[in-house]
DNA sequence: CTTTGCCTTTGAGCGCGCTCTAAGGCGTAC
DNA sequence: GTACGCCTTAGAGCGCGCTCAAAGGCAAAG
């Protein structure tokens, strides 16, 4: 195998799981009142991490008669988009700053336009930092005489 | 506009900059004796960073008469390598363990090999996440009237 | 000789994003 | 009734990856 030169392959793109997408705007079915662990099983975050973004003012959760919190689509559907976020690398503070312009008004529309502009540059950068990280791992990986091919 | 479907485009894969991915094995012309500013100014990392990544012992890195740090092309290479893979997620931890297993030599090989499959599988996964991101922006975008094209 | 600027070391400090603790309430099962 | 499990709160703690501070050395410029 020629050491010298590495070839960058586009990542093969799989077509992304539709179930994922469809949490972008929520499935038909999702009930209204789900509990906090029902919550976190499906955003895949914890039952802590969701108190910690509602104490920190990133969404709002109802509670039930009992004092339990009950997200419902509007309260999940925040949730994802941030969960999307983050992952994405966006700090909190971004992200509530973000979310303070929606709270103020349609007339934050163009900074709202230009803070998403900024990101996704910033998601391309990543994009190709991550195929120059893949680039080193299947380097390496065809050193150790393995197979990248999953 | 239609909101109710997002299509996740593959994000256009520019090809890579070449200067970047030379860096992978070094530009023939890299002097053997960088100071850290100039080893700073090469890598993207600070020069506090790269004392630091001495110190815990990801690098080694030699004195020139005044006890300054002299960098050669094998520190370089290395300093490159680790911020790849920082760049991809890779925990310092785990990149100490990698290196350590360099150090413990050629037996490791299965071990180094089986690391950076799971780390080239972690890398895919954040792919797909900033697929699901770039979604979320490119949807906002749209929303605000603005245009994702760059 | 002094200034300037980059370098050295050790050790402490910090910002982020959780993550956990303590003390206690609700509600179903037995 | 009581045991169990999941829930509540406020607040403290933590791990990571830097990042900076303090105190001082080297060496070229003026």
């Amino acid at each position: 195998m020629d050491m010298t030169t590495i070839e960058l392959h586009a990542p093969e793109l799989e077509p992304v799981d539709p179930d994922l997408l469809c949490l972008l705007e929520l499935p038909d079915d999702l009930p209204d009142d789900l509990s906090i662990a029902e919550a976190a099983e499906l955003t895949g975050l914890t039952a802590h991490t969701l108190r910690y973004y509602e104490r920190i003012g990133l969404v709002d959760v109802r509670r039930d008669t009992a004092g339990y919190r009950s997200y419902n689509r509007r309260a999940m559907s925040r949730i994802v988009f941030i969960s999307r976020l983050r992952a994405s690398g966006m700090s909190i503070a971004a992200i509530s700053h973000y979310l303070e312009l929606v709270l103020e008004g349609d007339h934050t529309e163009p900074q709202r336009l230009a803070l998403m502009q900024e990101h996704r540059a910033r998601i391309h950068q990543q994009l190709r930092d991550l195929q120059l990280a893949l680039a080193v791992t299947d380097y390496k990986i065809a050193a150790y005489g393995g197979t990248a091919a999953p």
